[in-house]
DNA sequence: CAACCGCCCTGGGAGC
DNA sequence: TGCTCCCAGGGCGGTT
């Protein structure tokens, strides 16, 4: 399940094959995917490739012919492969260059998206309105986290998960990020002091960061685009492990449901 | 506005 | 072995 660790790891996997090449063709076998694949897609052969962004966990294929939002949702991902590779189930789109290779979009549960725009979707698009900062930038701090969190009775996980607050920190980096921060998952966001931002902050982006140098964390779908696996989930506390012992102090996980997701955390070593 | 909940979807695992 | 049921969850949109 794609986080914001695994579009990084995608990004930096297909930007290079990538980068200054001209499409050829898009092959769209299934348009189906959150909303249905933009038709303006088809018109984008002759285009060249300009870039590939990132931004929360959309990414951003610039071209001289416009832009292509992609979200991996929770199931996608992508791999850059010799063209003439016979296309598998939920092979939904192939972006075919002119190097012979192609990107190939696969996505089981077709929760991820494939959209055109073409301004640059950080000026207008509404998918991308409203997000916080980049948790891996100098504009996600603790002072943000305490100032906008002062009086709100949200759980603290919940809080780190909402996308206008900070961006792209999902189930799996939240469990382990307040595991490794001591917090309760359940501490209400607004009475958790500025000190203990200060420790979080620092947690969050430790744990993205080396995500992203594990190649992301791999439970059942998401691959580099080589195929390989992820293996940050070696270095995985809590998530998956409720009822398992607390590998700090013993204690017996509890696993608990916080907006509709699934929790884990120590009670001993959280508070 | 804050907070919550339903929904979209398929594969995999558990239980019978 | 094969069926049914349940769960995984990002993020939009609707409700309280």
């Amino acid at each position: 399940m794609p986080e914001l660790p695994e579009v990084e790891v995608s990004r930096r996997g297909i930007e290079p094959h990538l980068v200054g090449q001209t499409i050829t063709q898009i092959i769209v076998r299934d348009t189906r995917l959150r909303w249905p694949v933009s038709p303006e897609l088809n018109e984008l052969a002759g285009a060249q490739i300009l870039a590939v962004e990132r931004r929360a966990k959309y990414l951003i294929i610039h071209t001289t012919q416009g832009y292509v939002i992609v979200h991996l949702g929770m199931s996608g991902a992508l791999r850059v492969i010799p063209s003439a590779t016979p296309a598998v189930k939920h092979d939904h789109i192939d972006l075919v260059l002119q190097s012979g290779w192609s990107l190939r979009y696969n996505d089981p549960r077709r929760f991820g998206c494939w959209l055109y725009s073409a301004e640059h979707p950080s000026s207008g698009h509404p998918l991308l309105q409203g997000l916080g900062p980049e948790p891996l930038t100098d504009a996600f701090t603790a002072d943000i986290l305490y100032q906008s969190s002062r009086g709100r009775q949200q759980a603290i996980k919940t809080f780190i998960m909402d996308n206008h607050i900070v961006v792209g920190v999902g189930n799996i980096y939240a469990n382990e990020a307040l595991f490794k921060a001591g917090i309760h998952p359940q501490r209400a966001a607004g009475r958790i002091s500025l000190k203990r931002y200060q420790q979080l902050v620092p947690i969050i982006k430790d744990t993205l960061t080396k995500a992203i140098a594990q190649g992301g964390t791999t439970l059942q779908d998401f691959t580099q685009v080589d195929g390989q696996p992820g293996y940050f989930k070696q270095e995985l506390m809590v998530y998956g492990r409720g009822g398992k012992m607390c590998m700090v102090c013993r204690t017996r996980l509890k696993e608990i449901r916080l907006g509709q997701r699934s929790t884990v955390y120590c009670p001993r070593c959280q508070r």
